[in-house]
DNA sequence: AGTATCAGTGAGACCTAGTATCATAACAAG
DNA sequence: CTTGTTATGATACTAGGTCTCACTGATACT
């Protein structure tokens, strides 16, 4: 089964509708192998109104076919998921996401909920780096 | 010395003149003791411009008397900073600011560097959850 | 089949948050 | 006083995203 399928199906297990807006919006997303904007998709589904695209970046956000990647600089972009909740390393020199295997903020997130008393419902947690291609040998000598 | 004084003194340490318009913006950032958007300084700063605004929060951010805080749906605050580089859990419900003593991903920060061969040069984290005022006891007594 | 309903759609207006431009003003240094 | 620098506000603009609304096309009911 195609990747695009699966996601065909998730959705239908959702009980949301299977159009050709929808399926132009996911085979868009899945062409991507890294992250992407919301407007590189509008850009690729041109016939696509731009509405539809953002409700359908947030029914595969819902449906957690999508994680959303929040960048350094504050912008919000897209990447497929193909694992549960987790975070990035994103390269901010080549732009490469490393998914970091499982939620590494787990126990912090136990440990805070008993010394603070708040409900811990979530939290956004991103890491920003190069990665060893972009980082040249003598920079890395370099530092201290 | 008042904590108005106080900013403008590190403002001057770094070389910005220190105009009324800048007087202005820092005194409405002060009067806040949660966090803030920059429409919010806008608002209460009437007879300053736009532009002057956010230029002089990037001052102030780089200057850290104030410090970003990331709202769960990905809109930018400010809140008065009083320690260097920490985190902040928020109350979904009332807003509340908890300041994170310290860095809490410090060691992660360590480990990841070693295990992805990344060089980390930054990170954004936040939590989200409910103060203890806004839980009510039966909702905690119904969670499993 | 007929019709009522409802999810989904695209066009476009609108909104929010922020940047770019630019003429002008205030100030500092020589 | 002149010259260069820093800061300013008005305004236009942009990016990213939401709202509205008339319309379409499936679905469900009779």
């Amino acid at each position: 089964m195609s990747e695009l399928e699966s996601v065909i199906r998730r959705l239908e297990e959702l009980d949301h509708r299977i159009t050709p807006s929808r399926v132009a919006v996911i085979a868009a997303v899945l062409s991507h192998s890294g992250h992407f904007s919301v407007e590189d998709i509008i850009r690729q589904a041109r016939a696509v109104g731009r509405a539809t695209v953002f409700r359908t970046m947030r029914l595969l956000t819902d449906a957690d076919v999508v994680c959303r990647v929040l960048l350094e600089d504050g912008s919000l972009h897209y990447r497929v998921s193909r694992r549960g909740h987790h975070h990035h390393l994103v390269c901010v020199s080549c732009g490469n996401v490393q998914d970091l295997d499982e939620c590494v903020v787990g126990d912090l997130v136990r440990e805070l909920a008993a010394a603070t008393e708040y409900e811990i419902e979530g939290h956004w947690l991103e890491f920003y780096g190069r990665c060893s291609t972009c980082r040249s040998p003598v920079a890395v000598a370099a530092r201290p």
